[in-house]
DNA sequence: ACATTAACAGGAA
DNA sequence: TTCCTGTTAATGT
């Protein structure tokens, strides 16, 4: 949908599917910062700023965009006083689920941080396409949650044997949101974050 | 110890 | 034919 390093003459929406918003390291690692479903925008940071695209923005399925170009952003951001404030709301939102991500890669466990990888998934896509079905591959769950795939895929299968999730082809399904809410909160307890 | 890399086979799309 | 999963052996931290 765009690439690292283009200029940012677009705000985008996505009206339906999902894309991953991601980069390269050095080292040829793929790290993905973000998922966006249907409903959500991406890349007003960079349209805001007149800079150059942050990252890749990457379609995980077959997916429809809408590119709002910049002197309309640039409008209606300087006319309406709801559009503001909608802009506000969501990169409050979005603030969150950074804040949620740092915590992650603070956390070591691998079945930790593939729940919470998970979990990061859910809460927007869960609404929005009405199931916790989730179409993406063990691999970008893994790069969302900065682990190999040999990893995420054990840690995958253990989520299962708890029958938290269910696996396919593809995609995860998620049965028990709370099961992997506590996943995560019992290795803060384990670690000692929680206490003190 | 535990995670990653590299590789392979089998199956799905 | 290409992509994804599940698994293993070797390697690295």
């Amino acid at each position: 949908v765009a690439h690292r390093g283009e200029p940012s003459n677009f705000w985008i929406g996505v009206a339906e599917g999902l894309l991953k918003a991601s980069s390269t390291t050095v080292n040829g690692r793929t790290v993905i910062f973000a998922a966006v479903p249907a409903g959500s925008w991406i890349g007003e940071g960079s349209v805001l700023k007149r800079d150059l695209r942050k990252y890749e923005l990457m379609a995980l399925r077959q997916t429809r965009v809408l590119m709002i170009p910049r002197p309309t952003f640039v409008w209606l951001l300087d006319t309406h006083l709801e559009f503001c404030r909608f802009i506000l709301d969501m990169l409050n939102e979005r603030t969150g689920q950074f804040a949620a991500m740092l915590e992650l890669s603070r956390i070591t466990d691998p079945l930790a941080r593939v729940a919470g990888a998970l979990l990061v998934l859910m809460n927007p896509i869960l609404y929005k396409n009405g199931g916790p079905l989730i179409n993406i591959s063990q691999l970008e769950i893994g790069e969302l949650a900065g682990l190999s795939r040999t990893s995420t895929n054990g840690a995958l299968t253990k989520l299962k044997r708890l029958n938290l999730v269910n696996t396919g082809y593809g995609g995860i399904l998620v049965l028990d949101v709370e099961g992997l809410r506590s996943v995560v909160a019992d290795v803060h307890m384990e670690s000692g974050v929680a206490i003190r």
